[in-house]
DNA sequence: AGAATATGTTTGACGGTAGAACTTAAGAGC
DNA sequence: GCTCTTAAGTTCTACCGTCAAACATATTCT
């Protein structure tokens, strides 16, 4: 048994919490099985008798968290009934960015069943007006897919976020201390948020798993995102670390030279000032919307891109240096317009790491390119929803 | 219920499980409670019903698990039976450094029951003649309490390891790429070693849980020690974080200037060239053993002494700005002679990184200074072996 | 001494999983 | 086309742990 830490449950269990914490087992198993499973399959995976997963199968199957396929390779014996994560339970992942609001709606298998998206000056319209924009394209998102049942909400927002719920503040949307689950209320028809979170983490979240219930190749990654400024997210064991109050995950303003230039945080010398776009894009002399622009300049050996993108990954080494040696995680993923950067920097970023990260000689440490899009930090959210019906789909009957 | 990660059980649980699960949180409930707890008491706060928390005290009790005391303030009502951690069971917390090697037996209870240490040179020794050097003080440390039941050892080293068993570098020690289970073997009589971990990570085990069980005022803080490197710890949620491969915590390697001084981990400007006790000593002027002194001298208000702490003072708040931005834990512990100058420190330190922490507004950063000791590794090591019987009382029966 | 009060114990009921025998539905071989 | 083999799923009983409520016990208060 693994040694689980001083955090131990405040309530002991009777049967009927073994019931619920089965139930959530046999949801994972299947949720993280690649192939779908038979219940016999899942009975010698969770070592238990395939009498008690066929009743525990059942039950999910008929709350509908569960549904039954005919196989379709045939095989020797008794032809199995398959089993998959139910494809109309589903969760509204929704994004609140300075220019634009985005609705998804995923399926517990996995699947985008809707997408809404609305161009509107959330700083214009303030918080009372941009709430109003976020209802109304949940409600179309929501409008969209009637047969499914969404059992939640959670909303991405471009800033810190204590407790799961109160946006402390968001430069980029001027809005401050706003508790927004109550602020937004019931949406769509599926209950008041269950959670507010940051961007970087939520879109970290849909990396972590491509699928709800089964973690990807990265279980532990750091998540660095460029856009505006510069988010991130430090996961740890397939979870977002999200720190005591929310607060964590700030990569964009580690300081990489306490002599550098100045930052709105009121520091010096944060990453941001040398990742964000902005100051990126005027260092290889280009406007910001043309940044693509410099993977090919550097590549053709114009200097001015080839400078900008080597103080790039300077930047990104000391203050990634930094960051490894502290929380022991050796795999960095960017994002945004980084990702983009990605193939120029990759080889020079881990050749830099591994002279500054203490532990690189036996964990080297490895960079990649996230594929995720401007939605992400949406069917993150959608993901939060949906993994708490995997934790505990007992609350759903 | 609380939504726990993807990270679920591989296993379902029967009610044997059951059962090993609810003495777990029983004995965990004893040794968290300030004060010892009735069987009614347990009942009442595991919302279990009476006739279950004696079932489950009983087969504890049956154990040695827990102490059955009589109370000694009279109530009305027929007087209860008031439980204590088993103050026979015992873990074995080893320490081996450059110059020393501790033993120490701490009961499930929180005593300190026997220290045993010797100076010897283990950077002469080698790993063959110090690992015998290591099962010598054990020995001592282990024939001193004959009635206790020792459920195991660990053992704390100055430098990375990995897997929890393998030390892979100590720089002070000259020591490298040993598995340390493997050549340690079994320890007087305790078996081989549970556990292998860095000397920082155990001596801020030891501060979150001053009794095993029982977590301490802070949950979640970082841990920096300074003696002749800096070392440190990540708690967060009442868990040292070990990172991916065991190599977290290394804060004396966060870049605070990447102009500064050439540390021979390969990088520049590392925390631990301005904050460990030799360049310290030496910006204060004064012989590394003399350090006390220069809190002495600042308060009088020597010119160089208070440079000295002013420069300390400024690179720790880079290195720990950035830090508290990434993993969001506003609380920072210091511990060896960082300690015996936090009285000078405090104060100074919080308000810079109040102006570097990008949470400090509603999340203000506290700095406090440990009550660590030498022997705190070896406290902490002694701490883990006791943790898995925390963890998993069922397993020792 | 008797009432009040709270702890701890006993008893039977309930619920969930384990184990083993049984049923079902296909392919494989003749 | 029939039987044999294989494997999935189902049924039934046994076992075990917790729950609920009544009971026994040991003290203080009146």
């Amino acid at each position: 048994m693994s040694v689980s830490g001083p955090a131990g449950p405040r309530s002991a269990v009777g049967q009927a919490s073994l019931r619920r914490t089965n139930l959530a087992t046999v949801l994972q198993a299947v949720c993280r099985s690649p192939e779908p499973p038979s219940r016999a399959d899942l009975a010698g995976r969770l070592t238990i008798t395939r009498a008690t997963a066929a009743r525990l199968v059942d039950e999910l199957v008929a709350g509908g968290l569960l549904d039954e396929v005919d196989p379709v390779v045939p095989r020797r014996g008794r032809p199995a009934r398959l089993l998959l994560p139910g494809e109309r339970i589903a969760g509204l992942g929704l994004l609140a960015e300075a220019d634009r609001v985005v609705a998804r709606v995923t399926s517990l298998r996995g699947d985008l069943l809707a997408h809404a998206e609305r161009g509107v000056d959330l700083v214009a319209l303030g918080v009372s007006g941009g709430l109003d924009a976020v209802r109304a394209v949940a409600a179309e998102a929501v409008a969209a897919v009637p047969a499914a049942r969404l059992v939640g909400a959670a909303l991405a927002v471009p800033g810190v976020v204590a407790d799961g719920r109160t946006l402390v503040r968001a430069p980029n949307l001027d809005w401050s201390d706003v508790d927004l689950v109550a602020a937004l209320g019931p949406v769509a028809g599926t209950g008041p948020l269950l959670e507010v979170g940051n961007e970087a983490d939520l879109a970290a979240a849909a990396i972590v798993e491509q699928v709800p219930g089964r973690v990807g190749p990265w279980p532990d990654f750091l998540y660095v995102s460029g856009r505006r400024g510069v988010g991130g997210a430090v996961v740890s064991r397939g979870e977002v670390v999200l720190g005591e109050h929310g607060g964590a995950g700030e990569i964009g303003h580690v300081c990489v030279d306490p002599a550098g230039p100045p930052c709105p945080c009121g520091s010096q010398g944060c990453l941001e000032r040398y990742a964000a776009l902005e100051p990126l894009a005027r260092a290889a002399g280009v406007a910001p919307a043309d940044l693509p622009d410099v993977a090919a300049r550097a590549l053709a050996g114009e200097a001015s891109a080839r400078r900008a993108v080597d103080e790039l990954a300077w930047a990104l080494s000391v203050a990634l240096g930094s960051v490894v040696n502290v929380v022991g995680i050796s795999t960095v993923v960017l994002g945004g317009h980084l990702a983009t950067l990605a193939p120029l920097l990759r080889q020079d970023l881990q050749d830099r790491l591994a002279a500054r990260v203490l532990g690189a000689r036996w964990a080297p440490v490895e960079v990649h390119a996230a594929d995720d899009s401007p939605a992400s930090p949406a069917d993150g959210a959608a993901r939060r929803v949906l993994r708490h019906v995997v934790a505990d789909p007992g609350a759903l009957f």
